[in-house]
DNA sequence: TTATTTACCGTCCGAGCGGTCGGTAAATCA
DNA sequence: TGATTTACCGACCGCTCGGACGGTAAATAA
């Protein structure tokens, strides 16, 4: 059922999606989709919480000796976050603020992008990261590579782990020549 | 008039702008609103328009002696026109097709991506680009990049040369200590 | 001066929205 | 068995929306 509406609120956004389509997509009535639904917001709380704890969970268990190499480990983690939860994940970054629900998606949002600094300053530091680019800079850089993932993949086309490869060697590397 | 349309559906959405809102922020009634456009859904074409024609003769306007340099050309152009049409390119990259109008937006949008994916494969040819990497992921990645400004970058907030610089920093070198 | 165009407004409309309510029939519990 | 809960439905409500329409007053053109 949420997974149904998620695929909605992607498909032809938020506030174009009325419970009437979810409903009907369901097979049943609005009147039955709010005997277990409380309202419309609602779906959008759990899906957009779907994909934070996601996130979060990432954040929580990465390993590693350093910072550099918690960095990757999480840029990798989140890859495989992203296509996995492919989905609640979109509908996430999507959400602007709009209401109280996204207002708490967007705090919990940027909770993860300190997360994520925080983890770019250390490994500068470390000398494993260069030292010439503002590190809240560059974490929202690669982050938005790793974001651009709803808008492209899908998961009948290519394997998740290929794609963290490809977007942890950009985030290191470069596209130049190795 | 144009202008603040677009400000209030980066700010709320398009679908939850009305437009007794776009008026009301204009000091002038939704008739005479409506005496100066058509229909709501022309103020998002025309919009979404001016950031693509902007994406366009950047992509026209490229220079270098070779397809590498012709990408970091077109990287560095890209986010100074993100920059200077921030708010039109935001709406741009918020649309999903859910009309006619959005349908040709993302028609064109595909267009310019076809014309990195073409550039990065020419660049891998001249062994510019590494070549571990499919192209088209490459181009996805690399924009996906350069288009998560629209969702931090603010005008009084750094200067776009300066981004320009980390983008392309990033997009060619990565993260690694040079 | 008169005719026409331009900018502007108040009022109205049909449609669709999120959500409520009263009720029914099947499943579960005692 | 009877009582209660659960899943479901049709009808309805207040509200907002995009847009249409008829009209007015100022600017412009003849």
């Amino acid at each position: 059922m949420l997974a149904a509406a998620v695929r909605l609120f992607n498909a032809h956004g938020y506030d174009a999606t009325s419970m009437f389509d979810i409903a009907e997509s369901l097979g049943i009535t609005k009147s039955t989709l709010y005997h277990h639904v409380s309202s419309k917001e609602q779906l959008l709380g759990m899906a957009v919480d779907r994909a934070l704890d996601g996130l979060f969970a990432a954040a929580n268990d990465i390993s590693g000796n350093n910072a550099t190499q918690r960095l990757e480990t999480l840029i990798r983690a989140s890859v495989l976050v992203l296509a996995e939860r492919l989905e609640f994940v979109t509908l996430l970054l999507r959400v602007h603020g709009n209401s109280e629900v996204e207002q708490h998606a967007l705090t919990r949002r940027r909770e993860f992008d300190r997360i994520v600094t925080d983890l770019v300053k250390q490994a500068q530091k470390e000398g494993g990261v260069r030292d010439d680019v503002d590190p809240a800079t560059a974490a929202r850089l690669i982050f938005g590579m790793v974001n651009s993932l709803i808008e492209w993949y899908r998961p009948d086309r290519g394997n998740p782990e290929t794609i963290a490869d490809t977007v942890t060697a950009l985030s290191f590397h470069g596209l130049k020549t190795a």
